[in-house]
DNA sequence: TAGATTGTTAATCGATTAACAATC
DNA sequence: TAGATTGTTAATCGATTAACAATC
């Protein structure tokens, strides 16, 4: 539905939900201008991607925050339901987490393949065991998966996930999972991140 | 030190040394071909980051897997000191996780401003009050900080963090802190990056 | 009307890919 | 030697930035 973005584009707007619902309650417009130096932008990069995001600046006036917001959050639609698969510390600071609010996921259920925690309640929600993950899709809309799972369990998930019908998956894990083009993944792998960052310090001529 | 990377090579050299490890057991030499399979890449793109990397491919060889490692590993350096901020529940899994390991990372301590968690111990280590911070970051060579802290406390944090001499900081919070130049950071806005998966998938003219 | 700010077209920049020469 | 695989140069692609026309 809607337009096509670009990878880039898509990673930014995020960003602009996140900055102009902190301007919406002082001003009713902002401008390219504003928003490029609060978040570190291009003015002109602001422009373009607000452009095709929303299409509705006016010269001189701006853009209306109320509008810009509605029209971003219409991207990401109406609230999204998350299951979350690993009931460990990963996954059990995932379920505590209060920012997915800010982009309207919801965390509808929590599973995990031990028996010693299946039954358990953490953040108000019940672990159900891995086995129940198909038939808890289907009853729900569920949409997405968070999966925190333990690295060898992780590609085995996945398939579950997949054949459950999931649209995306929020992948913790260090494993490369192999899925088919239409499921869509966001790798998140803290220590390889964390490598990048001391890599850049270690290779950075600049300083020192 | 060294050559000076593009952001794009640095972020593929962590997946680099992953994949090298796994196959560092099985054989003695590898080539632009497998790992460019292994990874998803392109052969050429491989090729040419490894030259970059390393500069010893041999034709019709290939690449020794040990030096590979060896060379990816002298970018990362020794063991890098990092210190954990926040010990909520984010903070406690990072505490917890064992994948820091696979790069070296040393946590060498963990700080909140709680005085309730203050003194007791998570991962065999005592929660610092972060009034300490700057003093443990002098008395220790602490390289990176992992901002675990909420969204309002973040910035000041990260001034202290700052002060304190640190070269990187890896931001858990959703906050746009301000640093310096010279201070590289990474940003992990979980919901952020969830967000920008809900986006693709729903404005994905390809698939429904 | 004049000025500020948008939207668009063209230019630049960086990263990826293709083509091919070099060589173990 | 022949073939496989590297390394490099040139071409392509995508994203960003610059220049400028449009307009509230």
């Amino acid at each position: 539905m809607e337009k096509q973005f670009s990878k880039s584009i898509i990673n930014r707007i995020p960003l602009y939900l996140q900055d102009l619902k902190t301007q919406e309650e002082q001003e009713k417009n902002t401008s390219s201008v504003i928003i490029a130096q609060r978040l570190g932008l291009g003015e002109v990069q602001v422009r373009k991607d607000l452009n095709l995001i929303a299409g509705n600046g006016k010269p001189k006036i701006g853009y209306n925050i109320k509008d810009l917001i509605n029209k971003i959050e219409s991207l990401i639609n109406v609230d999204t339901d998350t299951i979350i698969i690993g009931a460990g510390k990963i996954g059990e600071a995932l379920a505590y987490y209060q920012g997915f609010s800010e982009f309207k996921f919801n965390i509808v259920g929590i599973f995990d393949n031990d028996i010693e925690k299946i039954g358990k309640t953490i953040a108000n929600k019940t672990i159900m065991s891995v086995e129940r993950i198909k038939e808890f899709c289907a009853d729900n809309k569920v949409k997405l998966g968070i999966l925190a799972v333990s690295s060898e369990n992780a590609q085995l998930v996945c398939d579950e996930l997949i054949e459950s019908g999931i649209k995306g998956i929020l992948n913790f894990t260090n494993t490369k999972l192999n899925l088919p083009a239409n499921i869509k993944i966001r790798n998140i792998d803290v220590a390889a991140i964390l490598a990048t960052l001391i890599i850049e310090i270690n290779t950075d001529k600049e300083n020192q």
